[in-house]
DNA sequence: TGCAAAATAGAACGATCGTTCTTTTCTTCT
DNA sequence: AGAAGAAAAGAACGATCGTTCTATTTTGCA
């Protein structure tokens, strides 16, 4: 309804998309990468069909395959659009957080908010990694990239940490990270698959456990 | 060869069959669910396909279809027997430990066995789970009802831990069923997606660390 | 050994997939 | 306004999917 709009009224469209400095074609190409993305969250990047993405947009097959040249070129849009979401909702704002552990915390606190939403939508990030982990080429690639990219700066972030004495000093950044990033596989796998209640607090509780275990004895006494 | 062989010599396979007490139908079925176990830990759950099946059974489509009466039915049968196996595995061996830690110690060492191998061929407990976790129907619920059966026998085997007075007694058991289960995902995602080096290791001393953390002040001693 | 029954094969179905090619419609810029 | 070019539609392709139906082969038992 709204897209065939944008058809009738010749008028508001190309004003927005000017106002942007981007065609007509950039602009429904961004449309279509939004809607595959939403496809993507829920039946996986494998089951993303190109027919499923022209229903949503309302559009012909191959206007949508049109915009990419292929189905892999149109996940591979997706799993960047993904990333950079991911990145705005859960690494940059806890960049305003001092370095050490209370930016730790909020990118934790960030990652569980963004889970909280994808409880319902999917993760692709792990169902990604589910569907390519045997499998090589490009859209692995970018997955696996991106997941590297996040997991790098959670690693990061722990690092400081350490440094500036928040943990014991002989605790090790990866060892750290890994159990985070294990803590939201197991909420992911608990609450959205197996639908167990209370398993946001049991994730909340694990991560308070990591910080008494690595914690330095200074910041466990506050 | 070997199943045509099967064909060609009469004696053996009649015999075995006999043996057994079951008919060549059940006897092929099994070898079927065998070779379709085979191929879903390698493409998941849904990507299998009855096609790819009978062609590695030497067989036509139509020949394994008649088995189960539908691909739904193959899928069921796939996963029961996945689940068999990991009783045998994992569960049934630990049984000859001693309640309480020395048996929780050896679920966690035989689930780790079992993932040192599944890091080549993949878990289906894992990808099924990301597969239907937002579906409904008999897949999901003979997946979901394996997995909670195994939870809860990690469970009970970490309650018998803690009324053994191997762990502090404020320690909740499905907290720290809920952290293994953690560190065996993390495991799955960083070894077998992002071939992070190491993952072994990490997922051992996470254990360790939750042992350390829940564990009683007297068995922590030793 | 022969006959009924079970097991398997083979062909065909409608549907969906990614992709290609051709044609039409809409945008953009002069 | 009108021409050039981009964007979208439409039809068709070969392939694969699960499933159905019929015919053939193989098995197990009297």
């Amino acid at each position: 309804m709204s897209v065939t709009s944008l058809h009738l009224t010749a008028v508001p469209a190309p004003l927005e998309a000017a106002s942007r400095g981007q065609h007509k074609g950039q602009q429904t190409k961004a449309a279509i990468i939004d809607a595959a993305l939403g496809l993507a969250t829920q039946i996986g990047l494998e089951g993303l069909s190109i027919g499923a993405v022209a229903e949503v947009m309302r559009m012909s097959k191959s206007g949508v395959f049109a915009h990419f040249g292929s189905r892999e070129e149109l996940q591979i849009s997706v799993v960047r659009e993904y990333y950079r979401r991911f990145e705005d909702e859960v690494f940059r704002p806890a960049l305003a957080e001092p370095r050490g552990l209370p930016r730790v915390r909020a990118l934790f606190a960030n990652w569980m908010k963004r889970v909280a939403v994808e409880l319902q939508s999917g993760c692709i990030f792990i169902s990604g990694a589910v569907e390519f982990d045997d499998r090589s080429g490009p859209v692995r690639d970018a997955l696996a990239s991106s997941v590297q990219a996040w997991m790098s700066a959670l690693n990061r972030a722990v690092q400081m940490a350490r440094e500036a004495g928040h943990l014991r000093a002989d605790a090790q950044a990866a060892q750290i990270a890994f159990e985070i990033h294990a803590i939201i596989l197991a909420l992911h796998y608990e609450a959205r698959f197996l639908k167990t209640p209370g398993s946001m607090a049991r994730a909340e509780q694990a991560f308070e456990g990591i910080l008494e275990r690595y914690g330095s004895p200074a910041s466990r006494k506050r």
